[in-house]
DNA sequence: CGTTACGCTGACGTTAACGTCAATTCATCT
DNA sequence: AGATGAATTGACGTTAACGTCAGCGTAACG
């Protein structure tokens, strides 16, 4: 059904936007696994799906290292529960970084803009004082 | 009137909670200017003020580099309106940068959520299945 | 058969912000 | 005087996720 034909380095570049060596990387780390026509890397639909996930994950924040083992237990998804828990518990905890890590950044802003506002007075003032002087 | 004697670098470590290391680096790198008394370091209050800020800036996300040029136009404050300006500018840009990563976080927060929540039921079933099958 | 394009494999480079370690100096305590 | 404890400088190490480059093979085009 989702075109199950293989896809060369170049295609799977255009089509995902990543760079060839970005996926030479991934596969020195064991994230996928191309097959090789002669030399040259061939992408499977299971690479497509696992890269997919990869950027996802990454978007979540994950390093490459979680990404892996997740993917690891993906693969073996619900043929071991103890496993499962560990990828739960370990979303769980990265869940909790991004949240905490969010109300830092709400607070940070929150301070930044109030330094703008100080900020945005002086100015005035300098500049009251500027156009005063060249009246 | 605040303390105005010379720290030592252990009482600014202590003081700040950062290594020497730290201090020596953020010399080297022209964020602060201690005095020597002989050849060991000796940090004023300027110092002082300044580490403070870069501690912040550190907080609101900004790299030394941005801290550094963001200082230099501190000194001078007021005494140049187009630097002043300059400053803002940065800041707001900044503000906009941490805006958009804050706004990305909850998405991606709430994305994760969603697979939890998938997770959570898949994991319901097995455990079903599992506890019928033990019954 | 020459060249142009693409792919492959090492292997070293990059960035930020320090950490870590060695060799040395200096002052103080005993 | 010897030992102990801080400080200093210089230099290399670290981490993540690739970027970049050299040197090589090969496949198709004309």
């Amino acid at each position: 059904m989702t075109t199950d034909a293989m896809m060369t380095i170049r295609e799977m570049c255009d089509a995902f936007d990543v760079t060839p060596r970005t996926l030479r990387f991934y596969e020195a780390k064991e994230l996928i696994f191309p097959k090789r026509e002669g030399t040259k890397r061939l992408f499977s639909r299971r690479d497509r799906v696992r890269l997919k996930l990869i950027l996802r994950g990454k978007r979540f924040g994950f390093s490459l290292e979680d990404i892996r083992q997740l993917l690891d237990m993906y693969d073996r998804e619900g043929s071991e529960r103890a496993q499962y828990l560990t990828t739960y518990k370990l979303a769980q905890e990265r869940l909790a970084q991004m949240e905490q890590q969010r109300d830092e950044l709400i607070e940070a802003i929150a301070e930044l803009k109030v330094e703008l506002n100080d900020g945005a007075e002086l100015y005035k003032r300098y500049a009251n004082e500027t156009t005063k002087s060249a009246a």
